[in-house]
DNA sequence: CTAAAAAGTTAGAATAGTCTAACAAAATTT
DNA sequence: AAATTTTGTTAGACTATTCTAACTTTTTAG
């Protein structure tokens, strides 16, 4: 497979996961691709049993479109894990390279990665990373946004990997794992006020509390 | 620039360095792509000003095409350092993953790299590596071959880094930086018997005496 | 239920990189 | 010095990926 046709088997995939129809459209604005391009492509990808398409209708990976998209999306995830903890690199600086290198062919380069890292399940923004055969399990958190006053939370995973967003949360000094406890919203502006890990209290805007995935604490 | 442009450049430096003209029939030969393919590329680059370039005469990097070069070597042998000393890997695996990454586009990637590996001035093979100019120091090593008996060496580089030959090094057990001392010499085959590090005797031929590269000791 | 808008498709063209076939120049042999 | 071989170049074609323009189908609004 070539780079071109992975990054379109992986923007599908992605879009599969936030919508559960997605259209020809969709595609295309996500890869910032022109429409009859995409059309060709997909058209392509078809014919390689990646894609299930029909003319008009939504566009579906197959199988092993999905299987092939998993392990891409494993590939960039590890090697963001890996910018993060061996080269210091900040979160919001890894998804660029992560995205050149996930196409790097050699299955070894990768395993090795994985076993430096000590085989991690998520990557530096929270997200899972696929297992060897490209599935990947399915993360049920909660927006900080839904949650209510005096619940407790943990921060699990980001909403939204836009750069000032991911800048934003280094600057609140949130970090993935921490303890949050909803101590107030206003019931003007949904803005919240929460103390972090017992103790510092930081007020978040509905805006960032929707991009903080937590899991509830009992 | 683009990978394949790259590995133009890349392909002449190392040209240059072993041979003083450089033909449109070495590069083609020495990237399997056909002359005529060749012969376009150069005009394409020669129109870069990265390669002098006159009809039917023998092909030159320009000082700017020179530091380019530099660069992407740099960047190759940075990563094969890498992947030997952080990944584990041998140093007959890395070539063709270095040959990939080689073309990531981030000039921080490399860097960071470059820090974690502390700077080093030499890759696995013993190669120099070119600094941030693209500047390559010159190295003027002996082949054990032309060394004489009695003489004391120390390994520095390898003249070749076909698969096989590295791998017969391991073998042999012999490592970069190993202390020599020529015993004997065939005159019928110029075998060598050799001892290493004082402690263990070996036996080369003269096609491996010929691809070690030595310093001699004073 | 039409008319307009949005989405999707087809056709045709461009660029990058590659190839083969044919021809031309340079180098090497007689 | 000619003949032959080797090397280099040109011309034309092909694949991959992209685009714009034009047309069609589907969806949405009135
Ligand atoms: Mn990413
Ligand atoms: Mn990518
Ligand atoms: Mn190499
Ligand atoms: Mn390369």
């Amino acid at each position: 497979m070539t780079l071109t046709e992975e990054n379109y088997l992986k923007a599908l995939f992605h879009l599969s996961t936030e919508n559960e129809e997605v259209s020809v459209l969709d595609l295309s604005k996500s890869l910032t691709i022109k429409m009859p391009t995409v059309n060709s492509m997909v058209k392509k990808l078809s014919g390689k049993g990646l894609i299930s398409y029909e003319k008009y209708k939504p566009l579906m990976l197959t199988q092993s479109g999905r299987r092939a998209a998993g392990l891409i999306i494993r590939k960039h995830r590890l090697v963001e894990m890996f910018l993060v903890q061996h080269l210091g690199f900040g979160w919001d600086e890894v998804h660029e390279i992560a995205e050149q290198i996930e196409h790097i062919k050699s299955q070894r380069f990768f395993d090795r990665i994985d076993q430096l890292l000590d085989f991690p399940k998520v990557d530096p923004h929270g997200s899972p990373i696929p297992d060897i055969n490209g599935d990947i399990a399915v993360q049920n958190y909660m927006k900080l946004e839904e949650c209510a006053e005096k619940q407790i939370a943990m921060f699990m995973s980001v909403g939204s990997s836009q750069d000032s967003f991911l800048k934003l949360i280094d600057k609140l000094n949130l970090k993935l794992g921490d303890k949050v406890e909803i101590l107030e919203i206003q019931d003007f502006d949904k803005t919240m006020r929460v103390l972090v890990n017992d103790a510092s209290e930081k007020t978040l805007s509905q805006m960032v509390a929707a991009n903080i995935l937590v899991q509830l604490t009992v």
